[in-house]
DNA sequence: CAACTTCAAATGGTTAAACCATTGACTCTA
DNA sequence: TAGAGTCAATGGTTTAACCATTTGAAGTTG
């Protein structure tokens, strides 16, 4: 019937007002607000509590704070960063497991697959390819790190291709994920390398011929064998 | 190859600190931080930058604070009220339409539904049938209110099914952001609710019978013809 | 004139001390 | 014993000052 009347505080006054000029358009991204003397006056507050409600549009990822001169907060367009931060502090702290994850992402990652394949354009299909191929060159010359950063581009790329922000930040959200816990615990195994980008390539193959129903099903038995190699490799070397 | 050092700022310490003995489980759901004054002299800072600390956590959803003799912070258990807050920025900003919601739900429903219809015990196929009927007695007393908390709850329920917390989190993230929007722009439709109602008789039906293909497609058709519904109203009755 | 150095000012970050507001428990009284 | 009043602990807010970082302007030097 009813619902809890919010408690009065200052801050969240602020932060409403700010996050609403936000939403609406009012403030568009790359903009400043004005320094933090000044909009404590506007808001006839004083500057320690002004500071709390910067602090949580901060953390809100609504605007980003610089230093010096000519510093300030400025207007952040929204990302995925707070979905990514908290799917980490989900992970890290034992909620979703890996394997959690992998179930979610073999579901996921394939209905991005199907609207993708509908929805590739042939400039779209040349992006892949330009992405297949350095992800190739840094194969070849055993540059790990920029070939791992190459295979989350074509990730999040298949992502771009839905033209649906949800399936985008889901993608860049899980992603980034991975590539963390990746990078932390996970030694490169080369083998395991050339198999991945062998997928990428039946998985351009299959959107050009604009088979839905293949392409998905080569990313599913792709999210699937990564994860049974990363658990057979967690189990060996537990973290603690 | 490098990443940016992180600029030093006292209170961000703080926050890791905390967040770190959280995430850790060094500090439980439902015990309590030292007072504000305290904690102050153990981290040896100004109640000042505390105070921003905490105004942090508690924007990510770690703790909780409360007023008054007694009062303090509380840590909280990990839920997903922030990803439900982002996802609400997105829509209210317009970066995300009800269309690409629906989309994300048709897949994401379709996937959970196959999941639930795997692993539903004889318990879980009672609790949605009491739902159900819960549901209809609502309805029967047109008590909208009821009415539609309780289809959300089965459709949470169904999530809780998957016993994957990430399938969890997502359908919540999704419903309670349509219950907002549902809440705030349509009104009620008597016909679309009955309608409603009896797909979930379908799906109980289909989980019974072990069918996945079948419940999964019910859901799809029951979101899609939702989603339809709900574009068509939202087109007569513009917001502004 | 160009390149370098120095300095000043604006801005966020931090500290300190005081007071206000809310809450819950304790005490007193009828 | 029930109610009213009091008190203390805790978060919320204010003020005023100082520190640290950054940038651009002014000055210096080759």
């Amino acid at each position: 019937m009813f619902i809890k009347a919010k408690q009065s505080r200052v801050f969240q006054d602020v932060v409403e007002q700010i996050q609403n000029a936000i939403i609406s358009g009012k403030l568009e991204p790359g903009s400043k607000l004005p320094a933090e003397r000044e909009l404590k006056d506007m808001f006839n507050t004083s500057r320690g509590t002004l500071r709390e409600a910067l602090r949580v549009l901060e953390q809100k990822g609504l605007i980003e704070i610089k230093l010096g001169v000519s510093g300030g907060a400025i207007i952040k367009r929204i990302d995925a960063g707070i979905m990514i931060e908290s799917m980490a502090l989900l992970i890290r702290s034992g909620e979703v497991s890996l394997e959690h994850l992998a179930e979610f992402r073999i579901k996921t990652e394939g209905s991005i697959m199907e609207l993708a394949t509908q929805r590739a354009t042939k400039k779209d299909i040349k992006e892949l390819e330009k992405l297949f191929n350095r992800a190739k060159d840094y194969y070849e010359q055993s540059d790990w790190e920029n070939f791992l950063l190459t295979d989350e581009k074509m990730h999040t790329y298949i992502g771009t291709i839905t033209r649906n922000p949800v399936f985008q930040f889901v993608q860049k959200t899980i992603h980034d994920n991975i590539h963390l816990y990746y990078n932390e615990f996970l030694p490169m195994d080369k083998d395991r390398s050339l198999e991945n980008l062998m997928d990428f390539k039946r998985i351009i193959d299959a959107m050009k011929a604009g088979d839905q129903k293949a392409a998905s099903e080569i990313i599913m038995d792709h999210v699937k064998r990564f994860n049974d190699k990363m658990l057979e490799k967690t189990r060996k070397k537990p973290k603690e």
